[in-house]
DNA sequence: AAATGTGGCAACCGCCTGCTA
DNA sequence: TTAGCAGGCGGTTGCCACATT
């Protein structure tokens, strides 16, 4: 059964708004409210589709609208809400007061996606694009020992863990056990992070009140969970690890909230610390992803207020891992 | 200076959902 | 139960300003 329109649109006007039809719509509703869209512009005098009034006011006139650009902590929130909620973008409106989710959507799609996209991050998924890792050539490499990478499994993306034991099982067959048992520990903690995004009205309360905290916390957090496990590896000190001044230094940390730590660690697919771009620091561990492989990791550039281009660098810094050639591997492994 | 390309954003379109008669 | 309606939502379009050639 087809449907009438909202609204007969012969003679109705389109287009941009002129200051007039402002004034008649603002004016129009001072007196007697928003709502009643299909009557409105009649009422008010205004050649317009109730439709069309509805979202000039929602989108435009609403006096309580927050124009501008995005600050940090807002990109950072939407950034965040939509790795849980997806494209709701009026889900999402509605946690970030004074902007419309047509704002929010506009954003997302000129700024943040492409921003995202640039540094090899899904805008879907949240999560390092496989595609353009080249593990194919990781696994040709006879310094390269995979399983044992699998123990480093917390510190990164689950799925890019899935991915290399089934490499790994197609390479070496004659360790069933060890594979069987690292990707359960793998199912269970990515198990636990769906459960965790199904109750996501609790998460959110939780991003909320975790806000400003949250960019540092989780860069601060999974930090020192890396630091603890590369301490661990026989050979490999903190001097290996760029940045550890910052580590010199007792975490403030203040509330540390549960909701983003999974069994102790932390949840993998949402890590948007942001990099640093200076290729001068002698950092070990750079980008296993070639199209950015001058992006290091750098702590210092996540507790310092972002700069432009380090917003430019706004990355996934797990995956920003890089294997020098002139590293060995087993020294560490 | 003119032509062309690109990005940003306001606005539109069509579908979906919930309410009501 | 069902059809119609209003409002809401997400995807897409098209205009405009600015940058580049």
């Amino acid at each position: 059964m087809g449907r009438s329109p909202c609204c007969d649109k012969n003679g109705l006007k389109k287009g941009p708004w002129t200051p007039e039809e402002d004034n008649k719509l603002i004016q129009y509703i001072q007196l007697h409210g928003p709502g009643n869209w299909r009557t409105l512009p009649k009422n008010a005098g205004l050649q317009r589709c109730g439709k069309s009034c509805r979202l000039r006011w929602t989108n435009y006139l609403r006096p309580d609208i927050k124009r501008g650009r995005f600050s940090f902590d807002e990109e950072e929130t939407i950034i965040q809400l939509h790795s849980v909620l997806g494209n709701k973008w009026s889900a999402i409106a509605a946690r970030l007061p004074g902007r419309t989710d047509n704002e929010i959507k506009n954003y997302w799609n000129t700024h943040i996606r492409k921003r995202l996209l640039r540094n090899g991050i899904d805008p879907v998924t949240h999560s390092p694009r496989l595609d353009l890792l080249d593990l194919s050539s990781l696994l040709n490499s006879t310094q390269f020992n995979l399983s044992s990478l699998l123990g480093l499994q917390a510190l990164v993306n689950p799925e890019v863990f899935r991915l290399a034991a089934t490499l790994l099982a197609s390479q070496n067959e004659s360790t069933p056990e060890l594979l069987l048992q690292k990707h359960q520990e793998n199912n269970q903690m990515f198990n636990s992070q769906l459960q965790n995004q199904e109750g996501s009205e609790l998460l959110l309360q939780k991003l909320q009140q975790n806000q400003i905290l949250n960019s540092q916390l989780q860069n601060q957090t999974q930090f020192f969970q890396f630091q603890n496990q590369i301490q661990e590896i026989p050979n490999f000190t903190t001097q290996n690890v760029p940045c550890s001044s910052s580590l010199s230094q007792p975490m403030q940390l203040g509330h540390v909230d549960e909701s983003y730590l999974m069994n102790g660690q932390m949840l993998p697919p949402q890590n948007y610390g942001y990099c640093n771009s200076d290729a001068s620091d002698n950092s070990n561990f750079q980008s296993l992803n070639n199209n950015s492989s001058n992006q290091n990791f750098s702590l210092d550039s996540v507790l310092s207020t972002p700069t432009e281009d380090e917003k430019e660098s706004y990355c996934s810094n797990l995956m920003k891992f890089e294997i020098p050639e002139s590293l060995n591997f087993d020294d560490f492994m």
